[in-house]
Order: C-alpha cells, then structure tokens, then sequence
DNA sequence: GGGCTCTTTGAGACCGCGTATCATTTCCAC
DNA sequence: GTGGAAATGATACGCGGTCTCAAAGAGCCC
C-alpha cells in the first residue's frame, strides 16, 4: 500500500534532514523508507529485522542513529508500552496523531483516536506550570482476540 | 511523613496477598513498606538501593518479585515513561489516581490529576473493541525549574 | 518445641535492548 | 578529482531485568 500520505512523510522528513544539515546516507534512507509504509509503532529491532529481510540490512548502529535524529526533529514519535522496547512511528505534518491499546496477553499493539480526550489534553497542558509538548496515552486490557 | 493512606495501602496490600495464599517474608515487606511512604513512582532499581541504604537490603531478584506479584494483584502500577526504566507505584483502593509530566530535560517525574480527562477515558473506553483496564497518561515536556 | 514441606530469599550467571567506539566508506563543496 | 567532514556498520560494552539454584524461613501437624 504505497499511499499518498507515506510519501508525503518520506519526503517531509527528508526535506527537513537537509534543512537541518544532514547530508544523505542509504541507511537514514532505507530506515525512513521502511517507517513511511507504516500504519503504526515499530521497534527497533523489528526496524532493523525488516531491512534485513528486504535485503537492505544496516548496521543495528544506524537504525538506532536515524530514529534517534528523527525524534529530535519530531519526525517519529518515541513511545514506550509497557514491553521494554520503545516503539517508533512517523509524526504527520497534519498534526494528526493517534494513541495505543495494548493487549497485556499478547502484547498486540492497535492504535485510536479521540478528539474529546485531545481536547481534555490541550486545556489541561495549559492550566500546568510545565511546558508540555508531546503527549502518550496508553490504554492497558485485553484484546478482542484474546477475549474470547 | 508515615501518613493514614500509607498506613492503609500498606495494610491492604499484606491482606490481599495473604488472601491470594502468599506466605509472609523480610524482603517483600521491606518493599511494601519502602512503596507505601512514596508520593510517586520509582524505579525498580531505586527501590533497591534505598533499601540498601536504609540497612535493609534485599536481592535484586527479590524486588523484582514482589513488584510482579503486586502488579499482578493491581496493588502497585506499572508504567513506562520513556526512560528505560520501568516505575512502580501504589495502587490506592479508592481508585484515585494521578498521571506524569516528564521532564525530558532533566528527566524529573512530576504527578498530576485532572477529572476531565478521566472522564474522557471513561468514555472512550466503552467505545472500542477492547477489554480496557488501566490507562497511562504520559506528558512530555520542560518542567519549570529547567525552563528558566 | 521438633520435625516436615513448601515458599521465600538472594547471590550471581545470564539475556537482550540500547549505546559507544572507531576504522572504513560515502558525500559534497571546492 | 580531491580533501575533509559526515555517515556507516562491525563489534565491544553497559545496564535493566530475568533465571537458577541452594540456603533460610514460614506455616502446620504432632
């Protein structure tokens, strides 16, 4: 599914890299690639695990660097479930954004939105004497395939 | 501050656990007292050490048991806010709770609460298709004492 | 209390995600 | 093309967390 929205992303990102003063590099490239077809949050591991099977295998070393400059730039967004791996997913221009249902059985992870709990955010990060930026909302239970 | 809520937590929680047929022993009760007197969350790894310094150190292994066997009884929460470290915490019986600002700066761990947004993940909770049960809400962000 | 069994404990080996190092390769401004 | 800086990747390392197993302690029957 090579959509319209990923390679908008893929370009974004690249063009913000080169404003930053990145130059190009194929490992950067190929760990973008990969995270632009995404629907939602990968591992690390799993990042570098599918490059390997691609035939684009990079060093563990790069995968981590690019995710790490990426999140600098707010490119991918860092979360951490509760699985002692942090997950990485693109962050859209849009501003659009999702959050996470975690399934404590199977550790299956399924993303939702919520405008009412975005709204209960915003007003609440202005009332705090803190500067808020992101925020992670996380959702614990069980999943309707292991329910039954 | 050996205060009342404390005091309670720390009774509910030896009950629970004799009611779930776990015998008494040195190491878990050194971590439920240390758990009880907290305002917020600590890491595994914290709570080793303090109890170390307070000349009643236990095995690592032994932390971590009983933080796992608590978690289990929904007696402490678990959460990961994007440290490396997961954090622990008491779970209190009247279901009151606060959620966490981070400092990404200074990584300090701050507690609030806000009604409204409760109220916005009780309601999203009935929506999905998915047998929810606890909720993490974490803001990132500067806190005040890193912003000036 | 004395024994018996089963749980709890803790020292340390081990595992795996993530980071640091550093020699090599690649990019790009000139 | 050439020089110098950035990017890459193999690998060693660090550290949070788990597993193992022998010793100590809890609970129970007598």
């Amino acid at each position: 599914m090579p959509d319209v929205l990923a390679d908008d992303w893929i370009e974004h990102a690249q063009e913000r890299l080169a404003q930053a003063g990145f130059r190009r590099g194929g490992a950067r490239r190929a760990v973008i690639d990969l995270l632009g077809r995404q629907a939602c949050a990968l591992t690390a591991l799993e990042i570098d695990e599918r490059l390997r099977t691609e035939g684009r295998g990079v060093g563990r070393a790069s995968v981590y660097r690019a995710l790490e400059q990426l999140a600098e730039l707010h490119l991918v967004a860092r979360l951490e479930v509760g699985q002692d791996a942090a997950r990485y997913e693109p962050v859209h221009a849009s501003g659009e954004h999702h959050h996470h249902l975690v399934c404590d059985r199977c550790g299956r992870v399924t993303p939702f939105e919520d405008q009412a709990l975005e709204a209960a955010i915003d007003r609440l990060s202005t009332r705090v004497r803190f500067d808020v930026g992101d925020h992670d909302v996380v959702l614990h239970g069980v999943c309707d395939r292991c329910r039954r």
